[in-house]
DNA sequence: CTAAGTATGTGAACTTCTTCACGTTCCGTG
DNA sequence: CACGGAACGTGAAGAAGTTCACATACTTAG
């Protein structure tokens, strides 16, 4: 468990904050748990909060009857949900935890105001959206001029970099990952990702195991992202 | 020509303001005027300025190689540019005229600083950046979810809308895009783009002409979206 | 330990778009 | 008005993914 006043250093949002106000802000959120699999919030749904994650990962992603494509995982000290509340329209999209994981929630009234209060807290929340904006189109981008085996080599370095070696093996990376998952983020079918993923494994590239992604050559993935 | 006074009134961003603010803003912006087809900026830019839309519509795209991707089309009233002056990185698409268009700049500095001082102007960027992001989600996962003949009707049936019947006949719609616009925008070939019209040509829905496309049955076009 | 549930591995048939290769049509301009 | 450049119309061939149908393996609850 972590001690409530030092939550806020964790977040880069409020990192910035001068002790005080991260006082007044720490006695304004509500916490909230989520076992693996558990729903924060579906597409439809009213925006009443906006959520800090403490620990684990948050899965953003859309659904049509049977399928779902996944926009974006987001970690420890990001936060989401602030989209509704800006907008005032209703959540455009499920949100639902990857791992158990521990979030605080702040109201959208404490939200709103504390915005206002705050003018580096409004550029980061513009700097934020903005970065998000530049990743989805240039996702939508990728979809129209890059085939799948790029887009999983890029995804796959993507990954890879953000979560670090293998604490065992320097040179490898093990993603923890379900190749539905995978197909999801693509945006591509389950099994369309296990093939490419069979020419992967047949030049020693990776190897690949339940909810598994082993990378033993990062760099020939580099190399195929053109 | 319009007087600059009353330029801001058409711009939703700075409507709110005050008389005395939007003559201040008034004397901040700078006249930038584009021939149809001209450039406004390119990918990797260094972003500026913010852009405002007093007449004409703009383009914004990103290509490689050969191959270009519309993400949107903006029009009176409207802004772009914002997304480099928030988060510091270079532009991250081109903007090119589809009109001969009229637009105001305002330099990165005063945008920022006007950004500070008005509440208000701030949440109407938060809005709209949280928009835009919507938009572009939703693009993303119907570029997934559904095949192009529907992406089409749906297309046709926002943009109809979007601009309003023909004055001469209020039951039809008459659009200005070449079809290597309209793939651009959809994310597939000019090809493709025409052979999907033709399905809606030989069912009497829409007819087609040079740089045209003209609704004759908006009604079909919106059942075949489900 | 076993059964049920979940995830991976793979091939075959099929769909959807792309690419290529033309011919045609429209329009402005010298 | 003839010519050249854009944009449209269309078919054939092919590439990229999907869907379906199973087989195989691993994990966990009972």
């Amino acid at each position: 468990m972590i001690a409530p006043i030092n939550v806020l250093k964790k977040i880069p949002l409020f990192a910035s904050l001068p002790d005080v106000d991260q006082q007044k802000v720490v006695s304004l959120l509500r916490r909230e748990n989520l076992r693996k699999g558990e729903t924060l919030f579906r597409q439809g749904d009213e925006g009443m909060a906006l959520y800090l994650i403490l620990q684990g990962r948050i899965k953003i992603s859309m659904s049509r009857r049977m399928d779902a494509v996944t926009l974006a995982i987001l970690g420890q000290g990001e936060f989401l949900g602030e989209m509704a509340l800006l907008d005032g329209l209703p959540r455009s999209a499920d949100a639902i935890a990857l791992d158990d994981s521990y979030l605080y929630a702040l109201s959208r009234k404490d939200f709103l105001s504390f915005l206002v209060h705050n003018e580096k807290a409004v550029m980061a929340v513009l700097a934020s959206l903005s970065l998000r904006l530049r990743r989805t189109d240039h996702l939508l981008a990728e979809m129209c001029f890059l085939n799948l085996s790029v887009r999983l080599a890029q995804k796959l370095v993507e990954l890879a970099e953000l979560q670090g070696p293998d604490k065992e093996n320097p040179e490898e990376y093990e993603l923890k990952i379900s190749q539905q998952e995978f197909g999801n983020i693509l945006g591509v079918s389950r099994e369309s990702i296990n093939k490419e993923l069979k020419q992967l494994r047949d030049k020693g590239v990776v190897s690949t195991s339940r909810n598994c992604i082993r990378i033993h050559k990062l760099v020939y993935l580099k190399r195929s992202t053109p």
